[in-house]
DNA sequence: CAACCCAGATTGTCCAAGACAAAATACCAG
DNA sequence: CTGGTATTTTGTCTTGGACAATCTGGGTTG
């Protein structure tokens, strides 16, 4: 067990805690928490790029200054953005962080062309850098009730999380709000699935709602649950992250007519591809596979067999496409 | 990433190395994930214990049995009731299975006590079996119109968990069919938290709740929420995973009086006491720290300065005892 | 009999340097 | 600009050793 107390011998400075947060210390373990960077690739960057250069303890072990711990946190966000750390990790601090404010990460995130009348959302950022949960959450529920759940879907939620995103990139939205954000909305989005009314008999296309393993990001999910209840289609969600065999044995289990699956673009690319290869193979030809979300791989390589849709207004649209075509395809 | 394709023919989901179907063989970060084991103890349980006993691809990498992984999971549920390494992998898979059996492990699994009158759990299980997504999702929220916020939660679900995730572990249970549990469960969890009126004035304690990273289980976070709610409190939540010093920045923005972390018994009980020692350390003395939920270590080891709460229906005891202390302690 | 303490075994995490496939990029031909 | 091939970059896996923190078991004392 690892329990050595690292910042044991520093006196707990009363005031403010700029000064005394310096020099906290972290061990490797605690690095990786925070960044998210594993503790194998911590110690490789330091050995190839000489970063982050963490001091060591009495014991030999790595100990990371909380500054450098937040340069890394830079980093891994430009890394996410497609930036790679050969580079990154040459940068002066100063550099980085300009690179980081460029914002240049985010060209290619919009998930889907702007909306005809998008409505504004500083508000609504407003609301999130100034931590008032209740007052996002009263405003989404107004938007709700006033635009309807089709819009609120697609004017207001669906740019607002780019807009999140891109501020996060940019650092200029912290963790937690982000998280607080995510959170306040899939509250709101969850109510608004709730209102809409259930179809009375077994409502086709049935949908089976997922994302791939590693892909943690369940706001589409909702997002696309609103629109195809919306249509008057059966939803079955399984959460995020369910393991590709047991999407196939619940599409089987449920006998649904369509699988859906969001990519915000956390994947790589070759996994989204094979992966939905794989799937496309091992589900039944009658069974349509769907594509949607940020995730910029979809639109540029197609694959055989898989629906993209690349624009949530779009789908009410492919929903009828499913019902006219069926009558002569699966009737048949 | 390590995502080499073996066979060149069989893509699979993320982490898992490519086989047939019959013999599927996992990674070691697949295994790690799997079963929460770091790969560093595998190593050592291997090199020690020999077992498991992997074996290797082409390119000299640990290929793991799906069965091991499984023995590997029961051990590990056992390694949180208290049993030690050294003895559980030196017995033959037939005494481990037959100690598991026995039920040892679940002893202080259960998240507190039995319940005084627990709802019959048989019906809901069948449900989830029967893949009745709506079935499920009618019978919820009928039990949590009959039962009311606080026995839905303590007397039906918590117990149902518990539940389900003993058959998930047993195998009783396909990964499919757990989502989708926990996906319907989340819908009613949610929906009974929108019931309960908010609270008009800042209403005293705050709470601020999040899990740590790694700690990808809400539910239970969502019961806490509830109950939270119920006695009065206003509720922050960040939802899962959210960075440790992200917490810290959250419970100052927020102004928070209480912090409360679910823990599930997937992080390693080194990762939690030092996580919590940690975060500890790094918030205001007068914030209370709480921890919860089913992970043994909590009420093996205690953490100077941390509440635990095992027992959910405790929830409301200790809040009264905040609000009594509070009229002493934060006002002198 | 309970409480305390100490020697010894147990156990998870950390370290080092090397290796290599996958992904990304650069290069070049058409 | 497109498509294929060489080259660099990069994350993860490898081995074997080390050690502090914890648990176990025995012995002593109050």
């Amino acid at each position: 067990m690892n329990m050595r107390d690292l910042t044991g011998s520093q006196p707990a400075a009363a005031g403010e805690t700029r000064h005394t947060d310096a020099e906290r210390l972290l061990s490797i373990a605690a690095v990786e928490r925070e960044t998210g960077l594993s503790k194998d690739t911590l110690r490789v960057w330091e050995r190839r790029y000489g970063f982050p250069t963490p001091g060591r303890d009495p014991f030999g072990e790595r100990t990371y200054p909380l500054d450098q711990v937040e340069r890394l946190r830079v980093v891994k966000r430009l890394l996410d953005a497609g930036w790679r750390p050969g580079r990154l990790l040459k940068m002066s601090p100063q550099e980085v962080e300009a690179l980081a404010d460029r914002g240049q990460a985010t060209a290619a995130l919009a998930g889907g062309s702007a909306a005809p009348q998008a409505e504004p959302l500083e508000p609504f950022l407003d609301l999130v850098r100034a931590h008032d949960a209740a007052g996002l959450h009263r405003e989404l529920g107004r938007m709700l009730s006033r635009l309807g759940a089709f819009r609120f879907v697609t004017d207001l939620v669906a740019p607002l999380n780019v807009a999140v995103g891109e501020a996060w990139m940019r650092g200029r939205l912290e963790v937690f709000e982000e998280h607080a954000y995510t959170e306040e909305v899939q509250v709101v989005m969850r109510q608004a699935i709730a209102q809409i009314p259930v179809p009375q008999t077994a409502a086709r296309p049935t949908v089976l709602l997922s994302t791939f393993p590693g892909e943690p990001h369940g706001l589409g999910l909702l997002m696309v649950e609103a629109l195809f209840r919306l249509e008057g289609c059966a939803c079955v969600s399984l959460g995020v992250q369910t393991p590709l065999l047991d999407i196939v044995r619940a599409c089987q289990a449920h006998q649904t007519d369509i699988v859906a699956l969001g990519f915000s673009g956390i994947l790589g690319a070759q996994q989204v591809l094979e992966g939905l290869g794989d799937l496309r193979a091992r589900l039944p030809a009658v069974v349509e596979l769907w594509a949607g979300g940020s995730a910029s791989v979809l639109a540029r390589r197609p694959v055989p067999g898989v629906h993209v849709v690349q624009d949530l207004r779009g789908i009410a649209g492919e929903v009828r496409r499913w019902r006219e075509a069926g009558e002569s395809d699966r009737l048949a």
